[in-house]
Order: C-alpha cells, then structure tokens, then sequence
DNA sequence: GCGCCGAATTAGGTGCACCTAAATATATCC
DNA sequence: GGATATATTTAGGTGCACCTAATTCGGCGC
C-alpha cells in the first residue's frame, strides 16, 4: 500500500535506470520536475523504508523490495496502456497521462484479470516490455549504418514524457513496428526512409528509438 | 479538476440525498467514516467554492455546478463497475471498492471511450441508473404484499459501503433480476421465496432490496 | 591547494485533509 | 421553558508531499 507518490518515485527510479544507470536524486528532480529538496527528501523515506539503498556516490538503487514494487507499478502502467488501446482503441501516442492516473488505481486482482484479457502481453504499445520479460535486442537508431534497413522496436518510457514526442514521431510514420532505412546522418541531420519516402526526424530521435539488432 | 477528496464527498452527497433526502453534516460523517469537524469543514470548502449551498436548517444541498460535478463522478463509478463487471469478470458484489478508486483516474475521454464500448449502459451491476437516466420505478422489498412476487431492480448505493452486505445478498440468491416472493414478514422476520425455495433474509434487507413496481 | 560547479542538504514554510477534545448551538420532548 | 440529546464549530495538532532560499559537500581543473 505505497502511496501514489511512493510509486511515482520508484517507477521513475526504474525508468532511468532501465537503460541508462547511475540514477542520482538530481536526474529524479529533473525527470519529475520536483525540487532538488523535494526528492532528497523523498529518497531517503525510501531508503528508510528499505526500498532504495544510496551507495557512496549517492546513486539510488533499488533493494529487492523497491525492485519487487517498482515492478509492480511498472508493469501496471503498460498493462493500462495496452489496455487503453486494445480496449478504449486510444492511438497508440496518446495513452500516457490516462495511464500514469490508472495505474495507481490497479489492485492485483485488477491486474491479474486484465493481464488475461489483454491475452497476456509482453510489451506496452511503445514496444516496452513488461518487466521480467526478456527484452529483444535493440539499439538506438543512430546505431544503423547508412543504407541499413532494421524494425522500430521501442521507444524507451523516458521520452513518453516529453510533451508531444510520441504524437511528433507518429506523425512521421515512425512507430513500433514500422520499417526504417537510414539515409543520411551526421551532426544535426537525420534523414531515415520510412514507407518508401523519406524523412528528416529531429536529430535527437537517434538517441530515442531503438530498433531491432 | 476537483481533488479525489471532493469528489468523494460530491457523490456522498450525491448518493445520501438519492432516495434519501435530508443531507446534514453528521450523516456525511457516517457515511464516509471522517469525524465531525472534518466534515464539516470540507463542506464549507465547498460551499466557498460554490459546489454546495446550506440552508437554514444546515442541509447540505448541491448547487447546478455541484450537481453537474456529482453526476460526473456518480457516472464514473457505475460505468467502472459495469466495467469490471463486463469486460473484466468481476462478480457483481465485488466491484465498489475497486470502481472507488478508478473513478478518480477516468478522465472525460475515457468515460466516453468506456461509455461506448460498454454498449451504453444504463444502470450499473446493482440497478443504479446512470445520473441523467430516469429510473424505473421501485418500492423497497418491505412493501411486497405477503404472497406478492416482483423482480429486484436495485440495491441503492448506499448500502453497497456496508461490508459483505451484497456479497451476503448473492448467497442467498438475492441479485438485480432475481424474482422474489414474500413469504412472512414481521419485526425482525423476513421470509421470501427465491428459486423455488424460502429464505430467511436478514431484517434489514425489507429496507436495502428495491423490487420492481 | 584554491576556486569553482554541480549535487545535496538544511531551514523554514505552504496547503490539503484528516484527527481529538472541548465548547457551543440547535432540536426535541416532557 | 428547561433538560437532554444531537449537531456543529472552535482550537489546536498531525502527516504527507511539495516549495524557496541559503548553505554545505565533493570532485575537478589548474
């Protein structure tokens, strides 16, 4: 029975960890858009609580109990996303707020019995996997050489965040599952083949979509 | 924008003054389990924020603002009931506590969503019509004629927050669409036919089980 | 070894939504 | 109309989760 906000802080503590490591209170405030103070103050409520450990560089790390509840409430955030597009047929962009408000209000048995109606899925719509599942191989799309054609498979929860991304790359045709061919790339171009035609994406999405190996 | 808090006060009121009328600070408090001055004080918060009005007698009425935002939520918890009910499998006795906190997390476009992919409901799983919905009309089970049969229409919200209440109703078969009969009736007796065969309801029930006109 | 920068903490404060104990107001009943 | 019961309010307090401003800590370059 961790608080919403108990929860926000351990997803978020998941989330920059998932790719990334070296979580620190300052990237959680960031990341949160809370003060500095805000989230020391937080994170060591956690640690007295015994869901997060700060080793001598001060990152956060997740004790087998945070670990076990930030999977939780992670797991319940794409279970909702799925749902809202597989049931409520919300685009694919568009379920991230609904979700952050509906995965707090998930018991287990709620969980559990959409896990099956949802036929038991191993991603979110951002191409996320459920946490446990073994991810695919991915990297990030500036990775592709030129002339190399590979699948969008994900694009990591980090960037859900960033008002109007996911709506931006939709609207470029870039969306898990889509074929992308890398044209030309170099600083502050990014030119990728997407359906037969070709597209400039903002440069950073090179960082932010991750295509299959 | 108003707070889980408000909200769950608006559809007290709400739910109070349904079959009830007469909806006074101390009743509130019984209701929600909050004590007196708490209360009290939230229901002068709404009144400043022009959601309530109190006459003279210190009733608490909705104004057309508090009226529309207890509509909003009322809806939102029969539509997550019917939800859980449909769609998830939830047993019919078992939804309110889970539909009291998803209520909070269904913003407007995903009430039309649900509203919509639950074939427009009318009533939630106890019978309760949809705020806007005329209701049919219903009398409590005490006023059955002894050897008078009619079909349960709804259990009023109300009752739903005692604990176990409906799930006792369902064992003994007693559930929105059964046919009762009235066998006996008398201070603390409560004999009805369900099925073919006689039970004895707990007193209470002549006042909680609404039966069709 | 000093200064600087970024990270973290301290100090003090806010709003919300609850609490108990005690005082006061209101209604009802004889 | 006065006693009694019920309802409401006052006074004071709590915990949570945030805030700003100011300070301190820690590593790094020079």
């Amino acid at each position: 029975m961790a608080s919403s906000a108990v929860e926000e802080y351990l997803q978020a503590i998941y989330t920059l960890g998932d790719e990334n490591g070296h979580v620190v209170s300052a990237r959680l405030a960031e990341f949160l858009s809370f003060s500095a103070p805000a989230v020391s103050e937080m994170v060591h409520r956690l640690e007295r609580e015994g869901l997060v450990t700060l080793d001598g560089h001060k990152e956060v790390h997740l004790t087998k109990a945070g670990k076990a509840q930030a999977d939780s409430i992670v797991r319940r955030h794409r279970l909702a996303e799925r749902f809202l597009v597989q049931v409520l047929g919300f685009a694919w962009w568009k379920t991230h707020e609904e979700a952050e408000r509906l995965e707090h209000a998930m018991s287990p048995e709620m969980e559990e019995r959409m896990t099956k109606v949802l036929g038991n899925p191993q991603t979110c719509p951002h191409g996320n996997p459920m946490p446990g599942v073994k991810p695919i191989p991915t990297r990030p799309l500036d990775r592709l050489a030129k002339g190399e054609r590979s699948t969008v498979e994900r694009i990591p929860d980090q960037f859900e965040h960033e008002p109007g991304f996911l709506e931006y790359l939709d609207t470029q045709g870039v969306r898990p599952g889509a074929t992308l061919e890398m044209i030309e790339q170099g600083p502050g171009v990014l030119r990728v083949g997407v359906d037969g035609a070709t597209r400039s994406l903002r440069p950073d999405c090179g960082q932010k979509v991750w295509v299959a190996v």
